[in-house]
DNA sequence: GCTAGTCGTGATAGCGCTAACATGTTAGTA
DNA sequence: TACTAACATGTTAGCGCTATCACGACTAGC
């Protein structure tokens, strides 16, 4: 259950009753709720250890019915993976409702002018802050906009850009480097490896944890390992068949994404060669596809809705300092990934 | 955007302005608001005008505040597909959110005791209805759980229960029969069809459909071009390799789901015969996996979101209907599905 | 005709909170 | 020392709506 009602219980503790605990009045105890800066130091200590004995939550109906500035975070997604929205959306929802903003969550579709028309719209709706995740905070233009508009923002993504801007992510070389050592491990040691698109920037990170786990462990990356793949099923299966045509063909795929490590198990099926008997085959990001085909993948999982609820949090945090008068830093939170060992990989055939 | 903010504009009419211009007082207009009975023909017809005329909308918190009992809706998920939850959380919450009703979203896994209690657990918490889809509201002891507690529910599933239930589908025989004739009408009369789960009530129809349009355009199905399936990958690729075993192979396979018709592409693949140009291959559901192959899928898409905003919004007639002391009967929503068409299929082999 | 219900409607009092202003208190300045 | 300015806290008046009770106008039964 992710939801609790917004409905106060009869007989919740109120304001009121905070306000008599702590000894001080109404306005008092609101100042403090609101993080307000002009309350003394032990007041406001003594205002928070009677929340706390009361268990006092505020009524969100009493507070936008007084006129409260309530919170209001916009979250755009332009990403088509299902798997991947529903995890985002879910972890978003349910830290809105506990932090009791509200989210404003509109689609656009990447690629287009659409993108920076979406932001702007959302900037002049008056949202408090933005979320963001790729490929939308890809763009420059987007993020100069996001600086320059009097909004704060988080974005969702799998590395730090440039421009000062809070950041959720994992870490891709990291994650791509554990799984290159996890291969390692089962005792491969040539293994090939599918490039994702280059014009997103975990593609990279991608392959420099590949690189760098494969040279720590003292082994080779000749030019007929690495293939160019763009995410997309039909890349994996051009680079897949590159891969397995040279002559001295790797024991072991790692693709970038799991579509393309789904193209890759195709390519071996169709050559008449067992997954994983006869290739490990593992993948990255942990979408449906990795539990919908046979054999089911090793891949990394991503905490994505863990990572959207961290996003919102974050920046419900920042707009209460800045309401507060406040300034808070740019923040980063680097959360773990998982690796799930499932039924395509295997130690390679003697 | 599929969110407005809840706060009311400065200025909005309130329910002061709307009893004013239709000469009644306050209490009427809630009452009228409220849909209760006790008001008369012609006073609730005025007051609806004023209503209108002032485009007036009841400010949420306020009526919170004051007590009113909001409605809140149960929506159970057990379905791991990613793709179908995102679209029925989208459409659900959009819904909830224009119908002003709070929707507590809670999943389960299938096929365990968990269901039972979860539906249980969402029974004692007082909401007003609940929302369920397959395979929740597959198990006859949860319809006997709705019918006997005191809420209302929609179910949004491919078939008519037996219960006593509303419903929100789309007619799944229908939509395998529509596909076939596009299949047919594509010249090939020789089709292979896999069989979905035989637990699934959405199998039978399907295959009633399918066999419905055959026999209507005068087409044999022989035993040898059906073959039984279970919905996922791997039956798909068991399934596809006894079809095309046959001496006499099929020109085009419909399968029951889109994860079987992508099985059958990686047997079709295998055997070195082209997609759509030796075999044609059409899917159902319209999943990401549609998409995410090579060649991608013809289909039959549903309306997910369409089918969950549906159902919320039936299910918030019922329960105002309910407190207003009127009966709703039980009804019946039967939505459009879309055939798809993409790559896989084209004009057998001359 | 008189009590006892019923029905349609209205008056009033909050729900829990915050904006706006009022007050008291302290420190800083001339 | 008087006089401000800055700060900390309190007081008041609603926000828009519904629960509750009160009221008059009927209807029904004896």
């Amino acid at each position: 259950m992710i939801n609790k009602s917004l409905r106060a219980q009869p007989g919740a503790p109120t304001i009121a009753d905070v306000a008599a605990k702590a000894g001080f009045s109404l306005m008092t105890v609101s100042r403090v709720i609101n993080g307000e800066r002009n309350v003394r130091e032990s007041t406001r200590n003594s205002v928070l250890e009677a929340i706390r004995e009361l268990n006092y939550s505020p009524n969100q109906a009493a507070r936008t019915l007084a006129g409260a500035e309530p919170i209001r975070i916009g979250l755009l997604y332009s990403n088509p993976s299902a798997a991947y929205l529903s995890r985002y959306l879910l972890g978003s929802l349910e830290q809105a409702r506990l932090s009791q903003v509200q989210l404003i969550i509109g689609k656009c579709d990447s690629g287009t002018a659409e993108e920076e028309a979406a932001v702007a719209e959302l900037i002049a709706s008056g949202v408090d802050g933005i979320i963001l995740s790729p490929p939308m905070c890809d763009s420059p233009r987007i993020l100069v906009m996001l600086e320059e508009a009097p909004v704060l923002s988080v974005i969702v993504a799998n590395w730090r850009p440039a421009a000062e801007v809070s950041v959720v992510r994992i870490d891709d070389c990291e994650a791509a480097a554990a799984m290159t050592r996890h291969i390692i491990s089962l005792g491969h040691t040539r293994i090939g490896f599918i490039l994702g698109n280059p014009q997103h920037k975990a593609s990279e990170q991608r392959e420099l944890g590949f690189r760098t786990a494969m040279s720590a462990a003292g082994l080779e990356v000749p030019g007929n390992c690495i293939a160019q793949g763009e995410f997309t099923y039909r890349s994996g299966l051009a680079a897949a068949e590159a891969l397995l045509d040279s002559p001295d063909r790797p024991t072991a795929i790692f693709a970038s994404n799991d579509d393309m490590a789904a193209a890759a198990v195709a390519v071996a099926h169709r050559r008449h060669l067992d997954v994983p008997t006869d290739l490990t085959v593992c993948g990255f990001d942990d979408t449906d596809f990795a539990q919908s085909i046979w054999p089911e993948l090793t891949t990394i999982h991503q905490p994505i809705a863990q990572m959207s609820r961290t996003a919102v949090a974050m920046l419900v945090g920042q707009i209460r300092s800045r309401r507060a008068g406040k300034i808070e830093p740019v923040q980063e939170a680097l959360l773990d990934f998982t690796l799930v060992r499932r039924d395509s990989d295997a130690p390679p055939a003697a």
